[in-house]
RNA sequence: AAAGUAGGCUACCUUAUCGAUUCUACAAUAGUAGAAUAGGAAAGUCCGGACAUCAUAGCGAAUCAUAGCGGAUAACAUCCGUCUGGCGUAAGCCAAGGACAAGUGCAACAGAAAGCAAGUACAGUUAGGCUGUAGUGAAAUCAGGUAAACUCUAUGAGAUGCAAUGUUACGUAUAUUGAAGUCCCGAAAGGGUAAGGAUUUCGCGUCCAAUUUCAAGGGGUAAACAGCUAAAGUUAUGCAGUAAUGCACAACGUAGAUAAAUGAUAAGGGUUUCAGUUCAACUGAAAAACAGAAUCCGGCUUAUUGCCUACUUUUUUU
RNA sequence: GCCCUCGUAGUUCAACGGAUAGAAUAGAAGUUUCCUAAACUUUAGAUCCAAGUUCGAUUCUUGGCGAGGGUA
């Protein structure tokens, strides 16, 4: 298994991500909050994915960049856990709900806890 | 030593592992190897250009900008030199610094009076007139003050901005409904008129015409490529110039993302601060700012780390 | 990315460059009432920040800060 991250697991859709908000059921872990549907797309893997962080609690593009990196970061580090057990097609988005930026371990940390937990309402 | 003034440099580094984007090569659509990958302000979007489109882009007015003088520059509200005025003990800093001797307006309070009329007290001299002084005020008879008041003078500015613009793909609609207009002369060719609509505010002009104009009236994709990065480029030396800068020659080859790359972790080293031990030195701990390209350049403004050089003033010591 | 607009009491709005910045409402205290409301009386409270022009700026100019909008 590598950890990368490429273009196309990437979500870009202007309408997938519409719908995903509209129609997505959300799951979180302070600070993590996690919003999935399940739903086609074109890609070829099995998730795809996008980060965000509100331009309400972050008034600079540095720090939201920051955030989106750490975010990318630890999901391409965990991702193996949601490949190894989801067959169908998902997209995902991350944001980040705190107003402090965190250490990158305590995000990953809280990243893992949040896939497990994604894992057990998909499944069950 | 303290306080201050001016100018300049800098923006932690190295290695390893795991990634991201672009390009190249090999491979063929999986990948492998190599190279490059954020700033001095990339920021604010405040000026100036390049570039692109619009001939419904023209002319005039309006509007806006600039404002001692000379120079630099592609250009500028930038930069350099200099005069004058102001601030500061000084080093230095600041200035929208043309015209109120064209016209119009405005001037609280105070004052007789802030204009077209009036006139207080004292003195020169008794009255009038004239002159001077006092008193109010930012400004008082003086060609008064005020133009970051209208305005005038000189110079400049066509409008819109890379979501410009071009090509391709998908889809397709000159759909449909309502309203307005389709003028005059002539058999025709043609001529006349200028109501309507368009335009950068207005006028002229120009353009449009049942293949017209205006209003109403669905949805999908939110696609790809070009524009897109070699540039009024950077550095060193020489020459010209007080300088900004120009010229010559040499070297270097410098980000191109698009829900938006430039990251994460570990180890070692350097810098600064604090603490401990006998000065040098060692050990330990902590800290490292402001901030993220989005068409590209020249400036300005604002945010901000560490340091260096020169100068000024004051105090202390020799 | 590009292009615009606006900042005055807690809130909604006023104010030719000229006295202590005005009104409504909300707040506080009092009068009235057995108590509350209403009414009446009194009271506190503001020009986003920093420079400049001017004798004098909410107003004019410049820079900053903040808020909002438009744009295929």
């Amino acid at each position: 298994m590598r950890f990368t991250l490429k273009k196309e697991e990437k979500l870009k859709s202007k309408r997938l991500i519409g719908a995903l908000f509209d129609k997505g059921k959300s799951l979180s872990k302070y600070p993590l909050r996690l919003v999935y549907l399940k739903v086609e797309h074109t890609s070829d893997y099995p998730i795809q994915v996008a980060f965000s962080a509100p331009k309400r609690r972050f008034k600079k593009a540095v720090d939201r960049n920051r955030i989106k990196r750490l975010l990318r970061e630890s999901y391409r580090k965990n991702k193996h856990l949601l490949y190894e057990a989801v067959d169908e097609k998902y997209v995902i988005m991350f944001t980040y709900i705190d107003e402090n930026e965190l250490k990158y371990v305590e995000i990953e940390e809280k990243m893992i806890i949040l896939l497990k937990k994604l894992l057990e309402k998909i499944n069950s």
